[in-house]
DNA sequence: TAAATTTTTGACCAAATGGACAATTTTTCT
DNA sequence: AGAAAAATTGTCCATTTGGTCAAAAATTTA
């Protein structure tokens, strides 16, 4: 029920569910599936109530299609990692591309954030087959990686979720971060990038290489 | 409102709503602030709605004391970090306390985790002044001890972020942590102890002793 | 342009829910 | 024991809210 059936809306059915879905991650990243109000998603984008069900049969529906809009996008991070590529800089290239989306898209992030929170009810069964087993392929290269020397032995799974936890915060529970740091959100991200870089660089690099592990922003 | 007046309630009053704070917790964990209703936490407390609010004046009114009640539990941790002891054993042992609570009390984690993503309405003034404050203190412990060369040099706000981050991601976000690895949650923690204390060693360890950073459970 | 189709809306409804309250029961105090 | 105080509950109410529906307005099609 995507890219498919899309092409066959009309000018108006596009614009329209666009705006819908719009404010809908709005309102639902601010307040969760339960507190956001139709009324709240109808004034955000305009319409009136009737017209959003016009489009939408329900608001569980709108909940729904916004949420699965957005996975591919989420994931999308981990499919550029490259077996071929230098280790250490897939890795970090990782981190930096999850903590672009934790400065550029909050909502979205929060939006998962607090769906896995309250139990997943609608992803659980693809975390556990899609997610797992493109996440199963990459732990799998990191093994590899290990194997070979390229790297100092760590978990895959654990890392994953280590750079996730680390990069997500900053979107996730930015009013704690900014309750503590009044930095600028430019200096925020700016030294999250260093510190998170440093400590993939230190953690990930062999004895060997430490040395010239200071700078390779 | 709090071990002061405490002491003046009968015991009838501090059965019942010790009860009601057990079982808000559990609902407010679960379902959030407004998706929780008065009737799901007086069903789980085995009381009637009205009686309930004999108690409290409002549901309000119980989250609040929820929250509240966990806050100093919360960050008691924090406290326990002595500015004499060993720099890396102090930080490490701040981790795996913060781990224990995660695999201890998943239930306040998510409670507080929710608060924060959707705005701390009720901390945010608790966390821009008390906990701001203390975590100053305990940057400045971290600073001391990289000026005296006992720690690598690192952010102290964001290696608490951090610690939080990965820390809390176990309890908060177990749904997908157990969608990926399905060991039990005893492996599961020991796994993640491992993973964040050497993580932890190769960060925080100057070049120098990086030598016998190998085992220190 | 007129008919057909799509889109929009005002009015309305039923269920859920936080909370009020008076009456009743239980506990405490003298 | 009996009065006073505390605790409990059944009943009721007002508001919120997801959703329906028929009629009206706008757009597309022939």
């Amino acid at each position: 029920m995507n890219a498919v059936a899309e092409k066959n809306l009309s000018r108006i059915q596009r614009e329209k569910r666009g705006k819908i879905q719009k404010a809908a991650l709005e309102v639902f990243s601010e307040y969760g599936l339960r507190s956001a109000t139709l009324d709240k998603i109808a004034t955000a984008c305009g319409l009136t109530k009737p017209n959003i069900l016009y489009y939408y049969s329900s608001k569980d529906q709108i909940y729904f299609e916004v949420l699965n809009g957005l996975l591919d996008e989420w994931v999308a991070p981990l499919h550029e990692i490259s077996k071929d590529g230098e280790p250490i800089d897939e890795l970090l290239g990782y981190m930096k591309a999850k903590l672009k989306m934790s400065k550029q898209k909050p909502k979205e992030s929060k939006l998962f954030a607090n769906e896995i929170l309250h139990g997943a009810p609608l992803m659980q069964n693809i975390l556990a087959t899609s997610l797992r087993q493109t996440l199963d392929e990459k732990v799998a290269v990191i093994d590899h990686w290990v194997s070979e020397g390229k790297l100092a032995k760590v978990s895959g799974y654990h890392l994953f979720f280590s750079i996730w936890a680390m990069t997500q915060h900053y979107a996730d529970f930015d009013v704690q971060v900014k309750a503590i740091l009044d930095k600028n959100e430019d200096e925020l991200f700016q030294e999250a990038e260093e510190y998170l870089t440093n400590l993939l660089l230190r953690m990930l690099s062999l004895p060997a290489e430490q040395i010239h592990s200071t700078k390779r922003s």
